[in-house]
DNA sequence: ATTACTGTATTAGTTAAGTAATACAGTTCG
DNA sequence: CGAACTGTATTACTTAACTAATACAGTAAT
């Protein structure tokens, strides 16, 4: 059995349909251009509705994931080895969110956030000069502290 | 004229009084103690709903950035966590900076870091942690040929 | 061409977030 | 006190996301 979402985790079950999808390409469950098990299969036997199955797959076609042909199947993307970069990014988006979160909740206005990420990312050279104004050191840990809850 | 929200921008509106009395408050326009207008003026100012400026104030003062006394009003708190905006932009400046070197370090490249961020700035704030990985495909978009609106 | 599979599309019901309408309650100052 | 301010609470409307019910359309093997 492929999937197994849980659904009274507050996360939408097509995501977690979606992460399941990737994890498995990611650990080799899954290869390129096998086959994923039909809309209706998967629905089911998981109790749900097939649209959410449908969506999920969909959503997965448009992050290159998978492949779909209508009255054919599903097939797993023939670029799926390059799915560690989207694990990556997974984490980065954590990582980011994490930032983000941190800042406005020290009050730090989301337009100084952008301002501050664009400054970061287009001056690929402004990197050392700013690593020099942290006298003290990072504070990333210490701001990681100064959370509130929500 | 303390408040200027945009309607039509998608955020919502209470977050945008939010974000602009913090960073009044910021930019040294607030100074702690100082009372802020009233829920209803403001509300008939902006045309909008007074339990739309009470839930600004609410949620700011959940973030310890005022202090709210029925009857009385609101008021800047003592310990507003923006006092000392030019350290607070600072420490700000190496929590992004040390992010983004991390992820950098990690291989992922600034356009991704980029549109990660965004994604992060511009929806609201509720769990998108995951929905992030709608946008982030790496280099396998083979599959947009069968591509739908969207 | 028929049949049994596959994905696709249209419509509807459920829930939560955001906002609004309205009534309630505490403070201040004459 | 009481009038005029202040924030607070209850309820309801609107919208978007998620899921579902159902009908449509392409593919492939017979």
């Amino acid at each position: 059995m492929l999937f197994r979402p849980n659904p009274s985790s507050g996360v939408p079950i097509y995501l977690q349909l979606m992460e399941q999808v990737k994890h498995a390409i990611a650990t080799g469950a899954l290869r390129p251009g096998e086959q994923l098990p039909g809309i209706r299969p998967v629905a089911e036997e998981l109790v749900i509705n097939p649209n959410t199955v449908a969506k999920a797959y969909r959503e997965l076609e448009h992050d290159g994931v998978i492949e779909l042909r209508q009255g054919a199947g599903a097939f797993i993307s023939d670029n799926a080895p390059s799915m560690k970069d989207a694990e990556k990014l997974r984490t980065a988006q954590a990582a980011v969110t994490a930032t983000v979160e941190k800042l406005r909740d020290r009050g730090v206005a989301d337009e100084d956030i952008r301002r501050l990420f664009e400054a970061e990312l287009s001056g690929a050279q402004t990197a050392k000069a700013l690593k020099a104004n942290q006298s003290g050191g990072p504070s990333f840990a210490k701001a990681t502290e100064g959370k509130r809850g929500e």
